[in-house]
DNA sequence: GCCAACGTTGGC
DNA sequence: GCCAACGTTGGC
C-alpha cells in the first residue's frame, strides 16, 4: 500500500517544471532529522505532492513519484556544495535522498490559500499549522483525494504537434 | 524586509 | 540536561 508525501520547492531552486522536464531527479538537501527520517520511510511508487514555498503564490505545483528510495544525499560529502556536512561521512552517511519523477502538473496550482480554506477537511494537515517549516511532510490518503480533487493534473506536456496544414503551406 | 516559529548549538 | 543565543524557514 503506497504512502503519500508533500515535499517542498523554491520553485527559483527547482519547480515542478523543472522536473517535467528533467524527467526524475534526486531530492537533495534536506537537512533537517524528521523530513530525513520521512525520505527513509519512503517506499518505492508512493507518490508526493511537489509544493513551491517561498515565492510569490506558494502552493501544491504537481505531483511526482519516488522512482527510487533513500540513498545516501551525495551533496552531503561535497566540500564544494552547500550542503556539505563536515560531520557526515561515507561509512555513517547521515542525509538520505530520493529519487523522484515527474507525474503531473497541477492545473492551475492550488494555491495556499485555497487550501486554507480546505483545513477542515484536511483535518490537521502540517502544511496548514502555523510556524510549518518541515519541507518533507506525510499525507494521509484522505487529505490526499481531497487536495487531488481540487484541481486537473496534466500528466505529460503534449508532444508538439506538426500540424499537416502547416506542413503543406495552409494557414 | 519583517517576524514568528522552531531546530540546533554550545556553555554551564 | 537546561537554556540562551543563533540560524533558518517561509508566509506575508
Amino acid at each position: 500500500m503506497a504512502s503519500y508525501w508533500l515535499l517542498k520547492s523554491e520553485p527559483d531552486e527547482f519547480s515542478i517544471a523543472d522536473l517535467e522536464a528533467r524527467k526524475t531527479e534526486p531530492w537533495t538537501g534536506v537537512r533537517n532529522y524528521l523530513a530525513r527520517n520521512h525520505l527513509r520511510a519512503m517506499a518505492q511508487d508512493d507518490l508526493f505532492f511537489f509544493y513551491h514555498s517561498s515565492c510569490p503564490v506558494p502552493g501544491i505545483a504537481g505531483i511526482g513519484k519516488i522512482a527510487q528510495t533513500a540513498v545516501p544525499d551525495p551533496t552531503q560529502f561535497d566540500p564544494e556544495s552547500d550542503y556539505f556536512d563536515a560531520k557526515s561521512s561515507l561509512e555513517l552517511p547521515r542525509w538520505s535522498s530520493v529519487l523522484t519523477q515527474f507525474q503531473a502538473a497541477a492545473e492551475p496550482l492550488i494555491p495556499l490559500d485555497l487550501l486554507r480554506t480546505q483545513a477542515e477537511a484536511l483535518d490537521s494537515f502540517a502544511l496548514l499549522q502555523r510556524g510549518n517549516r518541515l519541507s518533507v511532510l506525510p499525507v494521509t490518503p484522505k487529505q490526499w483525494q481531497h487536495i487531488y480533487n481540487l484541481c486537473n493534473w496534466r500528466t505529460a506536456k503534449l508532444p508538439v504537434k506538426r500540424s499537416k496544414s502547416r506542413e503543406i503551406g495552409v494557414q
